[in-house]
RNA sequence: GCCCAGGUGGUGGAAUGGUAGACACGAAGGACUUAAAAUCCUUUGGCCUCACGGCUGUGCGGGUUCAAGUCCCGCCCCGGGUACCA
């Protein structure tokens, strides 16, 4: 027996204490929910993203998608599904490292801690994790397949043509045999090479090709430097020019880096949006982050003014561009190149190359904020010109930062008419602009809107197929100009987007060592049977002297005698498969055996934060599609199903000291004074009013505080919703609630809130409503006087309505994800109970069942007071029973000209003419027609009479 | 600027086009108690009225409809994302 006689007859009150802990001890001992494969069950995954464990615990605002996963995933096993409910911690991270550099103390101790701490908080909520299968970023048993994922990239290749990863051992044959002519695979720059070219070279110059193509690959390229975090970041993980963790200024910088061919799967990426059920806004921010544009190129010849062996004029450069407006090549009236361009030097002339070099050093030092923030225009001429393909025309190349290098050719053909960007340029150098839409007003701004009809055209045919615009709509234009490019091989109709590749070094210790060593200077992949390559331990978690990551200060970072790699994985390699893990979290041979993925497949519900739209949501996805591609997995996308709750922010306290004084003035009073608005901990405020003597202990400062209290003799607060941080005194900490209230109280609260997908701020206050609730429900369980009260009684129809119709609404609310509705369902519920006196067995055990995924703990015990022996857990979630619901008779509202007047109760299969003429014939009736006569009367059945005057 | 969500009492929020404000919190009054806590009862959008009752009301202005918080158009405000992406 779970229970024993003795804390039966003790309890009268509702001890939750003793309730949660004994259930928790039990549930634990009973491993009640470990899971296993059962293909006689459908399965169910259900995952919240994992944690990072922080040193300062859990606010009440975490567990939020915790717990209303944890419902979901509850509710889904009495509805008969196996449910894999896993959880797990982003263990590798900067804090810690940072930590680590103040305290010398290593981040694998404070990590350590730091999650034993999060695990305590967590257990207290009673969430119905499968701890067996915890998994940590930072285990080497764990990033094994992190590195062993990284390899895989290493080896592979991207063919455009059947878009999807292949082993590079095939590009290398094929190189071999035709070399690269032809081939339609993803790559970093244009080359070209034949087969006996490629035979020819030595095995370094073949790596080097090679690195052109890999899917991780090892580059050049300006990246976003860090200098305070010593490290280098990914797009996502800056912002308006800071660093998101820390805000620390990121300046662009050319460096040799690890990347990931995220960009090689834009249209998969794109394509996939469709097939997923995500929520609207974050499949948009998706959608703008990858970035689809349609355009074209188009090569432009470099003039040469002094044509010594040719007659065209032009040299033997050109500059490509890409545009998705190739209707207005008639209005390009300058041509403009990023500063970090290739084509600079190749255009910048002897005379103007002290200026360009001036201007590129100048734009360099700056950081991408500065530049940002500077709204001024910039430039410099190169000197040299280019000629319109098209129009012939003698086109000056200027270069200026508002040009970015790592989009398109990093060079644009500039139409001030119809781009602001280049009407502003062209405005500060004086340049012409020439409108190519009717109509448009260019005088004073451009006209950027892709509408309109084309002119300034030429309007006769000089040339066989002379590009002729005019009188076409802009969308028709664009399609003749495309077409007129390919046609004359000026340039190729092409997609562009604007997803990069994503840079997945850091010059950080703490994360995962690549799987990587260095010979005759290139790099070469570990074996897989030696991995994993364990993170050494190092005498300092600094750079060297010599300006190398940490890892340089290793003893012994070797591979068979050849060097390993000196950085470390970023923060989002570990968190990009995990789901797979927990699927198979003991696997020696592979990331998740066939048998173990093709049960639990992908994850059907994820739930977490929105932030993550441009970062981990879409590295998850890039890696599940890469992973699939090799048929490791069986689905091409992570998440079928993706809830994004809301933040929880808090609300704050301030008291307000009259300046220069030790006085501080109540809320409704402080208007007559001189005052400081100040942070007050709202642990020590309830309902906005102060409590004087703890707020005197608080801080030795306030200990002789004096106060202008209100009539009431009260010190009232002023209250502002903020984020929830130390800083601001409004942190509320779970584990308070949970000692306080206990954890269905909590649970239910957090629920109660508000809908999960909004934000909402925290306020503690609210919280006595639930709590009365299942001190009401505990009332059925027990009389006054400490006896059970349940017994066999047969419900009455009242009563099994009552019960049937918070069955339906707390289903219908669960599928829905409308949690807050279901708990005022039983609040309802349990106030027409109490109202009837019903403790009867045959309502308030089905009703512990359906209670039990929001208040496990006290529907447990409920469920067993009822006289079960097994957990309410497994227990069969009820079926609704409509016949309990049939109504006798309706209340039909009343209404003359839409406003309701009064209310008739009729039967409820009365027909509606019958209706009608009941509510014609109503005394009241006449009074409210006043003499006006009755156009038509709606009688919408069981809801609703509208008499229309 | 662009994209996306949202705007309902003192507060959190509820409402398949059909009685706006469910369910809670808070507040006011009352019962029980020596007292407090706990519990229970009543009232609680605003305005008018002793009351019966009436008027009004979901950011603002229009529209569709027998009927609009809900649908459509325009505007305002708040929150989030993104930004020289050619």
């Amino acid at each position: 027996m779970f229970r024993t006689i003795s804390t039966v007859l003790l309890t009268m009150e509702y001890n939750f204490k003793e309730i949660e802990s004994r259930w928790q001890s039990q549930w634990k001992q009973d491993k009640t929910y470990k899971v296993e494969i059962d293909p006689k069950k459908p399965k169910f995954y259900v995952l919240d993203m994992f944690p990072y464990p922080s040193g300062a615990g859990l606010h009440v605002g975490h567990p939020l998608g915790y717990i209303a996963s944890d419902i979901y995933a509850r509710y889904k096993r009495q509805k008969g599904f196996n449910v894999l409910h896993p959880m797990g911690y982003d263990a590798y991270g900067l804090p810690a490292e940072q930590y680590a550099i103040q305290t010398g103390q290593h981040p694998a101790v404070t990590t350590e801690q730091n999650i034993k701490r999060y695990r305590e908080q967590l257990d207290k909520i009673g969430f119905s994790f499968d701890w067996d299968r915890e998994i940590r970023t930072c285990d080497a048993d764990y990033y094994r397949w992190t590195q062993w994922a990284f390899v895989r990239m290493f080896d592979s290749y991207y063919c455009n043509q059947s878009q999807q990863a292949r082993p590079i051992a095939e590009l290398i044959d094929c190189f071999a045999k035709q070399g690269n002519e032809g081939l339609d695979v993803a790559h970093s720059v244009d080359i070209s090479f034949t087969a006996q070219e490629w035979n020819a070279w030595n095995e370094r110059r073949q790596q080097e090709v090679l690195m052109n193509y890999r899917m991780a690959y090892l580059a050049e390229i300006a990246v976003n430097w860090c200098e305070d975090l010593g490290t280098v970041l990914a797009n996502d993980e800056v912002q308006d020019g800071v660093s998101i963790r820390g805000g620390y200024p990121v300046i662009q910088k050319k460096m040799q880096q690890w990347s990931l061919r995220v960009s090689a799967y834009s249209q998969r990426l794109l394509d996939g949006l469709d097939t997923i059920d995500w929520s609207q806004s974050i499949k948009e921010t998706q959608k703008n982050w990858i970035g689809r544009s349609e355009g074209a190129t188009v090569t432009f010849d470099i003039f040469d003014p002094n044509p010594s062996h040719k007659d065209s004029g032009a040299n033997d450069h050109s500059v490509t561009v890409f545009t998705t407006r190739p209707d207005t090549i008639y209005g390009v009236t300058f041509m403009v190149l990023a500063p970090e361009s290739e084509y600079v030097n190749i255009v910048a002339t002897s005379e103007q190359k002290k200026e360009v070099d001036n201007y590129i050093e100048r734009t360099l030092k700056r950081t991408e904020r500065e530049r940002i923030a500077d709204k001024r225009v910039t430039g410099v001429f190169s000197g040299s010109y280019a000629i319109n393909p098209i129009s012939k025309q003698h086109i000056p190349i200027y270069i200026s930062d508002y040009v970015l290098a790592g989009y398109g050719t990093g060079a644009i053909m500039a139409v001030p008419a119809h781009d602001s960007r280049d009407y502003a340029f062209a405005k500060h150098f004086d340049l012409p602009i020439i409108p190519l839409v009717e109509g448009a007003d260019v005088s004073n701004e451009s006209f950027d809107v892709k509408e309109g009809i084309m002119i300034n055209s030429p309007v006769k045919t000089t040339d066989e197929g002379q590009l002729i615009l005019n009188g076409l709509s802009v969308k028709d234009a664009i399609k003749r100009a495309n077409e007129y490019i390919e046609q004359t091989g000026l340039g190729k109709v092409k997609v562009n987007y604007r997803l990069r590749d994503a840079i997945f070094s850091r010059q950080r210790y703490w994360g995962e060592p690549f799987p990587i060593y260095y010979k005759d200077g290139m790099p070469y992949a570990v074996e897989d049977a030696d991995l994993p390559i364990r993170l050494p331990d190092v005498d300092k978690f600094l750079p060297t002297d010599a300006g190398e990551p940490p890892l340089g200060r290793a003893k012994n970072w070797t591979y068979k005698g050849y060097p390993l790699e000196l950085s470390t994985m970023p923060g989002f390699a570990g968190s990009s498969a995990y789901y797979l893990r927990y699927e198979d979290p003991n696997n020696k041979d592979a990331l998740v055996s066939e048998h173990a993925n093709g049960y639990w497949r992908n994850v059907d519900l994820y739930l977490g934060g929105s932030e993550h739209a441009t970062g981990h949501l879409i590295y998850c996805r890039f890696w599940t599609k890469f992973l699939f591609d090799y048929g490791y997995i069986k689905d091409d996308e992570p998440f079928a199903k993706l809830l994004n709750q809301g933040m929880i922010q808090g609300r704050s306290n301030f008291v307000y000291r009259i300046k220069n004084t030790n006085k501080f003035v109540s809320y409704n009073l402080k208007e007559q004074y001189d005052i400081t608005e100040i942070h007050v901990d709202v642990n020590i405020v309830d309902n906005d009013v102060l409590d004087l003597e703890k707020f005197r202990n608080w801080r030795p400062e306030f200990a002789r505080a004096e106060f202008v209290l209100e009539e009431d003799g009260k010190y009232r607060c002023g209250w502002a919703v903020e984020k929830m941080s130390k800083s601001m005194y409004n942190v509320v900490n779970p584990d308070d609630i949970v000692e306080q209230y206990g954890a269905d109280t909590l649970r239910l609260y957090e629920m109660f809130l508000g809908p999960i997908e909004q934000s909402k701020p925290w306020d503690t206050k609210g919280i006595d409503g639930v709590h009365r609730f299942l001190k009401k429900l505990w009332a059925l369980v027990y009389g006054n006087d400490g006896r059970l009260l349940i017994n066999d009684q047969t419900p009455t129809a009242e009563e099994l309505k009552t019960l049937h119709k918070t069955i339906k609404k707390v289903a219908f609310d669960i599928e829905n994800f409308s949690f807050n509705t279901s708990v005022s369902a039983f609040m309802i519920c349990v106030n027409e109970l109490s109202a009837a006196k019903c403790s009867k067995r045959a309502v308030l055990e089905p009703l512990s069942i359906i209670l039990a995924p929001f208040a496990p703990h006290i529907a447990e015990e409920i469920y067993h007071l009822c006289g079960n022996t097994t957990t309410v857990c497994q227990a069969i979630f009820p079926e609704c029973n409509e016949e309990y619901l049939v109504e006798n008779s309706v209340k039909y509202p009343v209404s003359f000209n839409g406003k309701v007047r009064f209310t008739i109760e009729l039967p409820a299969d009365m027909l509606p003419k019958d209706v009608e003429a009941t509510a014609l014939a109503h005394t009241d009736t006449a009074k409210w027609l006043d003499g006006k006569t009755i156009k038509k009367v709606i009688v919408v059945p069981k809801k609703i009479v509208n008499i229309v005057m």
